[in-house]
DNA sequence: AACGACACCAACCGCTCCGTG
DNA sequence: GCACGGAGCGGTTGGTGTCGT
């Protein structure tokens, strides 16, 4: 793209580094009152000296309500393996079928823990049945193989010759999957700007912030989101509290 | 108790994609 | 078709907590 481009912001005039509870209770205010039709713009308007894109990061990975805290599960590990082999580093594309999700959660997962895990097991169980070299000098061949081999796994387990998509119900896991999936359509509502609903569980900090001066209960981090349709009366004492909080 | 190594995760950076004029 | 701007994505970094010595 040509000449370049702009900043997306005065980097001298934005506040950066971790947020605060404070802005994160002003973001999570401007977005159920306005949504976020425009990130950039964002800022200026709820008042916060932070970057649109920040914004967008803070949102979309911590202050979302559908956002599920909390250690993976050893199924989400193990769908996230798989899925990391169907589609690479496509994180976005793996946390869309892992509901509550981000890519970044998924990604720095991955960096962390899967891809060592991955890596140490096909150094103790060489793939050597498909005659692929598993060199241990080189990790990242040996990722491959071991890739490879899961790739196998996953292949057969999803049946002999078909699609992934197209016999996903068959196993178990991808049955799984797809019960997540059912719950994106509700999730992605999140992102309409008419909504007013905010589930409880979705940020420890901000919530044991506002509970440190009020008794607002938050739902336990794994409950589902079934409860929370009569959650509106909660909302307006949340929306009367935090905007108490932010006089 | 002090220190270093390591692990984890939130946030930033820069690039690409896509919509619009 | 082109240029531009905003949004989204993936890679990377830096801060902090935890563990081992």
């Amino acid at each position: 793209m040509g000449k370049g481009r702009a900043p997306c912001c005065d980097k001298t005039k934005v506040k950066r580094g971790p947020w605060s509870p404070e802005e994160d209770l002003k973001l999570i205010s401007f977005i159920q009152k306005f949504g976020h039709e425009n990130w950039r713009s964002l800022p200026k308007q709820s008042g916060l000296l932070r970057c649109g894109k920040s914004c967008r990061l803070r949102w979309i990975n911590y202050l979302r309500p559908d956002v599920k805290r909390g250690n993976f599960t050893a199924e989400e590990e193990e769908t996230v393996i798989k899925l990391h082999q169907n589609y690479g580093n496509k994180w976005s594309r793996i946390a869309s079928q892992l509901p509550g999700r981000t890519d970044n959660e998924i990604k720095n997962v991955w960096h962390t823990r899967l891809k060592k895990r991955l890596v140490q097991s096909s150094e103790t169980s060489p793939c050597s049945s498909n005659s692929v070299s598993c060199g241990k000098e080189d990790k990242s061949q040996a990722e491959g193989c071991l890739n490879k081999k899961i790739s196998q796994d996953f292949t057969t387990s999803v049946s002999s010759g078909g699609s992934y998509n197209s016999n996903q119900e068959d196993d178990p896991k991808i049955g799984l999957l797809f019960k997540y999936s059912a719950f994106n359509d509700i999730i992605q509502e999140v992102d309409k700007p008419d909504l007013l609903e905010i589930p409880f569980d979705s940020d420890p900090d901000i919530w044991g912030f506002l509970d440190s001066s009020n008794s607002l209960q938050q739902s336990g981090a794994n409950e589902f989101r079934a409860e929370q349709e009569s959650d509106e009366d909660e909302v307006k004492k949340w929306f009367k509290h935090m905007e108490s909080e932010l006089e």
